[in-house]
DNA sequence: CTTTGGTTTCAATTTTTTCAGAAAGTTTAT
DNA sequence: ATAAACTTTCTGAAAAAATTGAAACCAAAG
């Protein structure tokens, strides 16, 4: 495969799948495209790569920015933006876990306590106070961990995986 | 709260979570009514209480029964079938990692082995080699992580994860 | 203060996803 | 074989999400 075929199809896959990861797919690709550009980019060049408008293109770099998977730089002598992508995958892949713990996993656990404030008492309702009880544990106990995940560093993940794949 | 309304609150909650989950609105709102619901419920029970249509009762309850969600049960002299959810929490995680893992991961890995095909060896191919390889060592690593981790049992889990969260 | 290069916002439009309802297909009991 | 009870597959409508294009905005340089 050539090159730049190569590129291009990442950039199209990577987008194709940001949308079942919970990422727009412009969203997706402007990462993409910088993963793989040797050098920062403006936002023009990414409207013009993409082919995207300034709006878009705007919103999606300001997302990204955002969530921390994208840098400013400046060029001296030059005041355009130009953008690079963080590109190590542990860091890329904790920017990702925690937006999608603050949009998966928060509100799940905010709407279980609200119900948990059931008052009934009937004998039925013990089928359903279990259910909640039984979620909500396995709920925090999941953003618990995923929040020691994101303070442990990346040799800790690779030797403990490695640990457990053997 | 009332329990009822509890019980009305966690089905609207539920479904509009599972969206930010990749399940779609209907397929976690009939989840989280079995879930909560004290006995199975058979397909016309949940078309009215959900007011849903037939067809997309029928569709999501298939889904749902793919995933290893739910459950037909059959009541002796009915010739109706009736439905029960998973309630295992534990078991409930590893059915949605398994199928997020093969929506989500695999098609990656496929990508990313096509594109490392990609033949040039000019300098400035080394940079787009290098991510490439990042990702892919990343990403079946995460892979195989999982695979373990479906493999793992209830207890393992959250015994590893609290030691993890002291 | 005005121009220039660049950024942000937002209503309107387009695309994608979801869903109801009809129609056709199965299965099972008689 | 037929009827009754369910299931599956379509299609068009409706709702939701993403995108555009234009206008508004801002900051720096002259």
């Amino acid at each position: 495969m050539e090159l730049q075929a190569a590129k291009q199809k990442f950039i199209q896959s990577w987008g194709a799948l940001g949308s079942s990861w919970g990422i727009n797919r412009t969203m997706a690709q402007i990462h993409a495209l910088l993963l793989v550009a040797p050098d920062p980019l403006s936002a023009d060049e990414i409207m013009e790569e993409l082919q995207i408008s300034r709006g878009n293109a705007n919103m999606n770099i300001r997302a990204l920015i955002d969530w921390g998977l994208l840098f400013k730089t400046l060029k001296t002598g030059d005041r355009k933006e130009y953008f690079i992508a963080e590109k190590d995958m542990w860091e890329v892949m904790k920017c990702i876990i925690t937006q999608r713990k603050k949009r998966e996993l928060e509100p799940m656990l905010k709407v279980l306590d609200e119900i948990s404030a059931v008052d009934g008492n009937a004998p039925e309702d013990q089928e359903f106070e279990k259910v909640i009880q039984d979620i909500k544990l396995f709920s925090s106990k999941a953003d618990a961990s995923l929040d020691t995940l994101l303070k442990a560093d990346s040799n800790w993940f690779i030797g403990t995986f490695l640990k457990m794949i053997r």
